[in-house]
DNA sequence: ACCTCGACCTGCAAGC
DNA sequence: TGCTTGCAGGTCGAGG
């Protein structure tokens, strides 16, 4: 379900719930997610104070006090719903099936924050926060898009090389973080670049940035941070965690308009597969 | 090492 | 009204 802007608006939900709280207990109802949840899951949540939230990349971080840090990724259709008594109740969200409801945590202040996830392609896992640079899941993630360190020289860089189509390479983790197959598709359509073009022609001989680069990286930024203000894209069910919708979806240029006219020009919205994803561009702004 | 594709799941909409 | 098919915001790991 969700890319960067749809996590990060389920961590600043999740903030005033959890951030500075203690976990009273934790309920783990179905431990088949992506991986299974380790046997040792309850013991080294039960009684910690999650001193902060944070994300990388579409992973939402929760450090404890204990010296770990809980890993959580939503997969495709994962949410979470704060409520202030028991799960269930479902005063917030009605949408939800409760058989999908796979970790509930109690907390201290009184708040319950379940994690909804019917098709189980999140996870959840805790390492020692001393290991986190080890760790498997974040070593190879690429820059953080938002961050200062990402521009049109990194970017040209971790392309330059690449036998690859450009959208693919936007979705490839190690080369840009958080980037889905929505925000893949926007970024190119303002950037008025085809997903089609090799990876590489957004760099000079030498590795070096181009204008397509400058333009690409501006594209990602801009889109991510409208995203982020409007609170993330509720397709289907993506909710905020207090339950209500965000609305980036109705800004959306290309995605999912296939047939429709292009907001650019009079040519009409494409779709493709790519890599077995589909790919929504104008044939005719795009280049 | 790079790249593509299958696999993992459930739910929903469209087509017959 | 069913049943079948295809598609969905992700990504790991096998195989070429």
């Amino acid at each position: 379900m969700p890319e960067l802007p749809e996590v990060e608006t389920v961590r600043r939900g999740l903030a005033p719930a959890m951030e500075g709280a203690r976990i009273s207990r934790v309920e783990v109802r179905h431990r088949g997610l992506r991986w299974p949840i380790a046997k040792d899951f309850e013991k080294r949540l039960d009684g910690q104070t999650i001193d902060g939230l944070g994300r990388r990349a579409k992973y939402i971080l929760a450090d404890l006090s204990s010296g770990d840090v809980l890993i959580m990724h939503l997969g495709m259709s994962g949410s979470f719903r704060i409520d202030k008594d028991t799960p269930g109740d479902f005063h917030h969200d009605r949408s939800k099936d409760v058989a999908h409801d796979h970790v509930v945590f109690h907390m201290a202040n009184g708040r319950t924050v379940t994690f909804n996830d019917p098709r189980r392609f999140g996870s959840m896992k805790i390492v020692a926060r001393a290991k986190l640079d080890d760790e498997k899941l974040l070593k190879s993630i690429g820059p953080e898009p938002l961050g200062n360190a990402f521009d049109a020289a990194m970017l040209a860089a971790a392309c330059a090389g690449k036998k690859t189509s450009l959208k693919a390479a936007l979705l490839d983790q190690r080369v840009v973080a958080g980037i889905g197959n929505i925000y893949a598709c926007e970024a190119l359509f303002r950037a008025r670049l085809s997903p089609k073009r090799l990876a590489s022609t957004i760099a000079d001989r030498k590795g070096g940035p181009n204008e397509r680069a400058k333009a690409l990286v501006d594209a990602i930024k801009a889109v991510l941070n409208d995203a982020i203000k409007a609170g993330g894209s509720s397709l289907r069910d993506h909710r905020q965690a207090d339950g209500s919708l965000g609305y980036f979806q109705h800004n959306f240029q290309v995605y999912d308009r296939e047939g429709q006219k292009c907001p650019g020009c009079k040519s009409v919205v494409k779709r493709i597969v790519q890599n077995g994803r589909s790919t929504f561009y104008c044939p005719a702004c795009q280049k």
